[in-house]
RNA sequence: GGGGAGAUACCCAAGCGGUCAACGGGAUCAGACUGUAAAUCUGACGGCUAAGCCUUCGAAGGUUCGAAUCCUUCUCUCCCCA
């Protein structure tokens, strides 16, 4: 099972690797992994961890997904070049609420598995006693020498913030109190806090206590997984449709297909390797398996087909038939009446989102980036006709891939 | 508490009285090439009713024909010493 998460890309380093190795093989144990509430969805950047977490729930192992309502109160500094922004206590719970049914895709609490807020138990910490029993244990001296806190030590860090660690290797011993939680997991840039926590176990309570790191993924074109245009891959079908973050796989680059399936599907390795071998365009045909079954997970099979429909349509050149299946593409309804005056291509783009300014929209025009119902448009003063609607519809495309739908109001 | 440095557009970073909507790099976007890929090349990259006009250089005042650039006060940050 370890071997197996390690050959699927889980594993980056752990502490005690021969130790915990046997542990695992051992007996049922007890893990868990944090989640920060600071936003009111997960993100893509978050895959990993849900991923692997649910490795280990269907490994057999009992786990424990950590919110951290009260961590997030301080912010972690790790890695971070800024300060985070202070959220309020009503903002983190709303976070959390936002964040729980995203859980229960990848994670099956049903039985034994546990779901933990750490504000439970840090809300009413008394400062007093968390330093004699808990800060008496962490040296100052090496806190510092952390590869985490580096570029923090020159543009500033906050004694607020230095003492996340702390709190995090807290959260870990009242976890191994409460539910003998014997092994934490993380994104790599969570080491330093991780190991801190399996240290104070060891120290405090001399027991077993093991720390597992996923590594960081950036795209092999050096990218920040995640992020697009417009910032951002959401977990949330409201902030990402099921049918952007269909696109946004099905634009994983050659290189990283291999690896993508094997880290965020359920596929097995035979598979993922069947489909690794493909080359050229054919690679295509991987990533569409890595876009649906990814999308499956977050947004269930039904959205991931409808997904892949519409994807298919807009991009076989069969587009704007009648049968057509895109009602997952962005789209904006509008009063047919507008039409009758002349609809400006400028402002209707900045109505859709397609253009943040009008100014924008005018040099996407002027570089050729804009079309209508897939005819490239190079006059600045074209206006949107009745002849334009196809199928009570028009198709806006800005570049070769952002979609939008103008869909026409019914009036009765 | 004492001494020093600094705050420029999404990020980094020039500029230090007019030629600055502000050099350069990154990010981003579009075009070409392709396979809804990468790399590469080209162009764009504050807003507008785009000729021209309007708002930006931590905040507020002031000097000047004219300020991101000079002066005053304020806010914040970093470094060194205590």
């Amino acid at each position: 099972m370890l071997k197996e998460l390690k050959e699927r890309g889980f594993y980056q380093q752990s502490t005690h690797p021969k130790e915990m190795a046997e542990r695992l093989e051992k007996a049922r144990a007890c893990c868990y992994i944090g989640f920060d509430p600071t936003a009111d969805s997960m993100h893509v950047g978050h895959l990993i961890p849900l991923m692997g977490l649910s490795h280990m729930q269907k490994g057999g192992h009992r786990i424990i997904a950590l919110m951290g309502g009260g961590t997030a109160m301080i912010g972690d500094p790790s890695g971070k070049t800024e300060i985070r922004k202070i959220l309020t206590e009503e903002q983190l719970q709303f976070n959390i609420e936002g964040m729980l049914p995203q859980l229960e895709r990848f994670l099956d609490f049903s039985e034994d598995a546990l779901l933990v807020n750490n504000a439970e138990w840090l809300r009413n910490l008394n400062y007093i006693d968390f330093l004699r029993d808990i800060g008496r244990h962490f040296s100052v001296n090496r806190m510092l020498s952390f590869e985490t806190y580096k570029v923090r030590l020159n543009s500033g860090l906050s004694f607020l913030e230095f003492n996340y660690q702390l709190l995090q290797a807290y959260d870990f011993l009242e976890l191994n109190r409460r539910y003998n939680c014997i092994l934490q997991m993380g994104g790599d840039d969570q080491w330093a806090n991780i190991i801190s926590g399996t240290d104070l176990i060891r120290r405090v309570e001399g027991d077993d206590a093991f720390g597992w790191t996923y590594p960081l993924l950036t795209t092999s074109s050096g990218k920040k997984m995640g992020k697009t245009e417009k910032g951002a891959v959401w977990l949330d079908p409201k902030r990402t449709s099921p049918y952007e973050y269909y696109q946004y796989w099905v634009n994983t680059e050659d290189n990283d297909v291999e690896r993508f399936l094997s880290l965020f599907t359920f596929m097995t390795m035979k598979e993922v390797r069947e489909l690794g071998k493909l080359r050229g365009s054919d690679i295509r045909e991987a990533k569409q398996r890595l876009a649906f079954e990814t999308t499956s997970i977050v947004h269930g099979i039904e959205n991931a087909r409808q997904a892949q429909h519409a994807a298919e349509s807009l991009f076989s050149g069969s587009k704007l038939t009648s049968d057509m299946d895109n009602s997952n593409v962005p789209s904006t309804v509008i009063d047919p009446e507008r039409f009758l005056v002349g609809l400006g291509i400028f402002d209707i783009f900045l109505e859709t989102g397609l253009c943040k300014s009008k100014g924008e929209a005018r040099r996407l025009q002027a570089q050729g980036g804009v079309y209508i119902n897939d005819q490239r448009i190079d006059d600045p003063e074209f206006c949107l006709e009745a002849s334009d609607i196809k199928n009570s519809e028009v198709l806006l495309r800005v570049g070769k891939k952002r979609y939008h739908r103008l869909i026409l109001e019914k009036k009765f």
